[in-house]
DNA sequence: GTTCTAATACGATATATTCGCATTGTTGAC
DNA sequence: GTCAACAATGCGAATATATCGTATTAGAAC
């Protein structure tokens, strides 16, 4: 990771014109919604986060975005089940740090788990060595999730 | 052409029956599909490979039947991130057994390894147990896959 | 066969995301 | 600082996957 990655805003935008991109007002707000947010964002939930303090900026705008942040690995696209992507910054970028997700069907709850992390990247680095020596993937990435009803969901029954 | 226990489509169609559902022309031709299919189909695939045959079904009832085979446990449901939901046999229906899914980014394709089962069976098994534990939920399923380059795609630089 | 009602086809609809294009704003050269 | 090039944007329209409403059809219990 290139050292000015992970330190204050000044240094956060640089991504931009690093990789070609101008640095606009859209793109350093939108950045920043990650950085002071630990949730998973869906993009609608970021264009109402800023729409107060930036009604200029469009939900379009957001997805364009979001787009070039997953594309340069700031942040990472999720599925949970709901019908629309979520998005959270890159673990080498976060304060959580690598972690997976235990997802509940019944209400939609995420948990970022990252108990057993070594095991789990014991386990990750093995079949990655594996995959990519017999099928020849160059290996960019994996998403190991869990799915589950929540205490509250499993007495309700649903 | 006598059928063996739990095979053959007398017995397959009997899933219908068993969960209160009635056993329409139209279910018994898409869950043919699955049994001769190796490929993960989405509802527009299976849509088109009946229509010819079968032109009175309707892609809203293909919809309709692969919600009822997931939420029965004879059919799962994948996104391997094109956007489209994707379907195969359940593992314990399956002839392909257990395996987790080597996706490449740029076109798509999709591999079915079964390496390191035990492996990954072992690793499944313990964060199931702990997540269950420390966090009360009732796990139903995990979903692990891996994302990266395949040779041809690494090839032209995609 | 008759009857009850689940299942269906079809068109309409919902919802997330992307696109086309005229306009605006950033940047680098001067 | 000014300016020109063109990237980025807003807006409305379009796309695409999936679901819904309703009149009609067909499975299955008798």
């Amino acid at each position: 990771m290139p050292y000015h990655l992970g330190f204050g805003p000044l240094h956060r935008y640089g991504f931009y014109k690093r990789y070609g991109f101008r640095t606009t007002q859209a793109r350093q707000v939108i950045l920043d919604v990650f950085y002071n947010c630990k949730e998973h964002l869906s993009a609608e939930d970021i264009y109402l986060k800023i729409h107060k303090k930036y009604p200029g900026i469009s939900l379009t705008t957001v997805y364009r975005t979001l787009e070039i942040l997953n594309r340069l690995g700031i942040i990472e696209k999720h599925d949970f089940g709901d019908g629309r992507a979520r998005y959270e910054l890159a673990h080498h970028l976060c304060k959580k740090g690598h972690h997976h997700h235990l997802v509940c069907s019944g209400c939609g709850k995420v948990i970022d788990y990252d108990d057993l992390v070594d095991k789990e990247t014991d386990f990750i680095k093995t079949i990655e060595e594996h995959l990519s020596k017999r099928y020849r993937f160059k290996i960019t990435g994996h998403l190991v999730q869990f799915f589950g009803m929540c205490p509250e969901c499993s007495k309700k029954g649903k």
